[in-house]
DNA sequence: ATTGCTGCAAAACGTTTGCACCTAT
DNA sequence: ATAGGTGCAAACGTTTTGCAGCAAT
C-alpha cells in the first residue's frame, strides 16, 4: 500500500457507503495512484496486467468509478470516446488544452473559469458538481508539432 | 433542399477539397439543420429512417463528421459515450451546463469563456481551434427537478 | 474511365452485464 | 448467514470498416 492517505480516505468511504472493504480496491487504488498523467480504464487494467496484478477488467471498471465518486480520481473527458482519470491528489485544480495534431495534452490553471462556473450554476439555479474545460489547438507551426508522428 | 444557404457552403467545401457532391450529403445536412436542439448521430438515422429518407447509417456517420469538419455543426460531447451535434447556425456561441439527476440540457453564453480560451491559446503558442466548456450540475431541490421522472 | 461514395453487414472499440463462486461483514 | 464483490465471457451501444456495386467527375 503505496498511498496510504489514500486508502485511509477510501476505507472511510467504503464503510460510509454499505461497499465491502475488498483487497482489489486498494490494488487498483495503488495502481491508479502510481499512474503519471491521465489513463482510461483500460490503459490501467493492460498495465496492472503486465505489472502481473490480478485483478479482473470488470472490477478495474467499477473500482474506477467508486474512486471518481469518493472524489479520489477525476474524471475526464476529452471528445474522443474513452473516459480519462487523474489522480486528485498532488495537483492544483486544472483545465487541459489537447493538440489536434498529436493528442498531446497540456495542462493549464485559470482560477477565472471555476468562478464562471459558480456564477452560471448560482444564476441558474443550479447546484454545481463540476465542469470540463478542454480547448482543442494545434500548434502554430504544423510541421514543429513535437509529437506529429508519434502516433 | 430547406436550407439554401448552407448547401451552398457545403457544395463549396466539397468541390473544394476533392470530395463528390452527391444527393446524399445534402438530404443529410437538411435533416440535421432541421433537428431541434442537439443530437447523436444515431438519433439522427432513426429519425430519418421514420421519415423514410433512405441514406444509409455509415453514410449518415461519415455526413457529419463531414458537415462538422466544414462547420456546419458544432460537435458537442457531454461525457457520454455520445458525440453530439448542432446547428452551428441560428444561435449565438453557447456553453451547456447538464443536469445530473435528469440529464436536462442548459445552454447558456458566456463571453468570458471564449476569451480565456483565447488568451490560454496565446500564451501557450497554440492555434485556437475549438473549446468545450460543460458544467455539471444539479437542482437545488432534487424533488423539483422538473426531469427527474423521465427517463 | 476513374475513383470516391453508398449501402449493407460485420467488426471494432470501450464499457457493462449475467452468472456462478467467493468473501467481508 | 447474507449481501455485495469478483472473475470470466458474453452482450452492449456507438461508431468504423470491408467490400461489391454505383454514380459524380
Amino acid at each position: 500500500m503505496k498511498h496510504q492517505e489514500a486508502a485511509e480516505n477510501l476505507r472511510e468511504y467504503l464503510k460510509n457507503g454499505n461497499h465491502r472493504v475488498t483487497p482489489e480496491r486498494f490494488i487498483v487504488l495503488d495502481a491508479a495512484l502510481d499512474f503519471k498523467e491521465h489513463f482510461s480504464a483500460d490503459e490501467l487494467y493492460a498495465s496492472m496486467k503486465s505489472s502481473k496484478l490480478k485483478v479482473s477488467r470488470a472490477t478495474v471498471y467499477n473500482t474506477l468509478d467508486l474512486l471518481a465518486d469518493c472524489s479520489l480520481l477525476t474524471v475526464r473527458n476529452f471528445g474522443d470516446k474513452m473516459k480519462r482519470y487523474e489522480s486528485s491528489f498532488s495537483k492544483q485544480s486544472h483545465d487541459h488544452l489537447i493538440c489536434i495534431n498529436c493528442g498531446k495534452i497540456v495542462e493549464f490553471t485559470s482560477e477565472q473559469v471555476g468562478e464562471i462556473y459558480k456564477n452560471v450554476c448560482s444564476k441558474l439555479g443550479f447546484e454545481p458538481v463540476n465542469y470540463s474545460f478542454n480547448i482543442f489547438a494545434k500548434c502554430k507551426n504544423k510541421e514543429k508539432c513535437p509529437h506529429l508522428n508519434e502516433k
